[in-house]
RNA sequence: GUGGGUGUAGCUCAGCUGGUAGAGCACCGGGUUGUGGUCCCGGGUGUCGCGGGUUCAAGCCCCGUCACUCACCCCA
């Protein structure tokens, strides 16, 4: 019970059987990516933790306290990746990928790293399938990126996720929105963290939990009021194509995301399975981001998908996702003669396309065959020293029992045939 | 960082007003020296998180500590 080590605090683990689902979900995510057109990208999970202090904004709770940040051996300070947008601007611009056909359609998938306090739902160490879209700032493109997360729960089966969305206006008309929010915030009694939220992020404010700050809020300005034209044009031409690609959504004029560099359309879908932690994907445009990490200015848009919150998801709606790995096959070999012979022949197998296990160990004949019956294999062959003096094995149906003898020699074929 | 809850077998958990640890599942062996799943028989696989205290006696009471967990905060 007391063990020598343990897992580190926080971090989630998966393995047979449930690891099927979650390889499943990961896949299904990424999935609609795939078959629009972005291509995959592999990035370091650790990054020069200046990226992320100008790329995800220094005030935010992600890069203020969350980070796992060290210096590696040449004293450069290092962080491991608290999401994934920053790392995939960071390539394009340092490889050049905007300098050819836009928009340039990119999916990752991979751990990503909080110093959080963990809770149902909320990981150190998390996965993410995300996707960037980078160059356009076609209100399409919003809308397929937004339908791509859509067709990816559908397509699990999940029913139960809402997608909340609204535009958080562009460097024209934000600054005046949030004087004015702030000027509305300075005049409500709120204690002292929440002032100075409000004065450092009043965004922030906007989607605090406590009834006594939401009565008071009541009355805020709300950014979506307060559009320049051209965002408003942007978010209604992206409502319009979400509507016709048959998504559906709620008006989420409060929704507040916790990265600095959103821009326009912002977007979460949320889950009410997983605790309190109900948010199992997001993201949104991000028109100023490339030039702040030095690059063209083009803006992009993206999202991020939760794998391991996705997953609970599906648990708590109480889909069976994926199917764990099973063998076509299992071999049991009865004395040293013949596990020489089963070996081998569980090779040819394998190279023939049959999935095979084989019996390893010494258990007998009995606990082989019990072997047998778990790994779920569909025939099992014996093969014993008295079938090998006269080439032949024991090729038995375990789901009806009915066993047949057949020629060693011809084994394969006719098991290819038999599973065809 | 701040609260609450929980730590007993591999897993899920029971254990009364303190009397020296149990169930189901899983696992292993046998019934069947060449045949699984069902059935029958057998096996407990444990520093009761750790350390101290009270007591004739502590899984149970007290103190401390660690871990896990849920929630606040924040977010995927």
């Amino acid at each position: 019970m007391t063990n020598l080590f343990q897992a580190p605090k926080g971090v989630p683990e998966y393995f047979p059987p449930d690891s099927a689902a979650f390889l499943a979900v990961r896949d299904a995510l990424a999935k609609p990516a795939c078959n629009a057109g972005y291509g995959y990208i592999e990035l370091p999970t650790f990054e020069d933790t200046n990226l992320f202090v100008r790329g995800v904004g220094e005030s935010t709770d992600v890069v203020s306290k969350e980070m796992y940040t060290f210096d590696d051996r040449g004293g450069r300070s290092i962080s491991l990746r608290p999401e994934g947008t920053a790392g995939v601007m960071r390539a394009v611009i340092e490889h050049g990928l905007d300098r050819g056909q836009l928009p340039v359609k990119l999916w990752y998938a991979g751990p990503f790293f909080r110093a959080e306090r963990p809770q149902q739902g909320r990981y150190r160490q998390f996965h993410q399938v995300g996707v960037e879209a980078v160059g356009i700032d076609d209100p399409a493109l919003d809308a397929e990126v937004i339908s791509l997360a859509d067709e990816a729960y559908r397509s699990l089966g999940l029913t139960g996720y809402t997608l909340m969305l609204t535009s958080l206006g562009c460097a024209v008309c934000r600054p005046p929105y949030r004087e004015m929010l702030q000027t509305f915030l300075g005049r409500l009694s709120l204690d002292e963290e929440t002032s100075r939220r409000a004065a450092l992020n009043p965004l922030r404010v906007l989607d605090d939990k406590r009834p006594e700050v939401q009565e008071q809020l009541a009355e805020a300005p709300l950014q979506v009021d307060h559009l320049c034209s051209e965002c408003r044009q942007h978010y209604d031409a992206v409502r319009t194509h979400l509507a016709a690609l048959g998504v559906r959504w709620q008006e989420a004029p409060r929704l507040v995301r916790g990265l600095d560099y959103y821009t326009r359309t912002t977007f979460e879908f949320q889950h009410p399975g997983l605790g309190s932690q109900s948010g199992i994907g997001g993201g949104g445009r991000y028109d100023g981001l490339m030039a702040q990490l030095g690059g063209q200015d083009l803006g992009g848009i993206g999202f991020g998908l939760g794998t391991d919150r996705t997953y609970l998801a599906c648990r708590a709606e109480g889909l069976s996702v994926g199917r764990p790995e099973r063998c076509d096959v299992f071999l049991v070999p009865l004395g040293d003669a013949a596990k020489t012979r089963i070996v081998a022949l569980g090779g040819l197998l394998r190279v023939a396309g049959v999935r095979t296990d084989i019996a390893y160990g010494d258990r007998g004949l009995k606990g082989a065959m019990k072997a047998a019956d778990r790994s779920g294999a569909r025939y099992a062959v014996i093969v014993g020293d008295r079938d090998l003096e006269s080439g032949v094995a024991q090729l038995k149906r375990l789901n009806t029992g009915e066993q047949s003898e057949v020629l060693l020699t011809g084994l394969v074929d006719v098991l290819k045939e038999r599973l065809a």
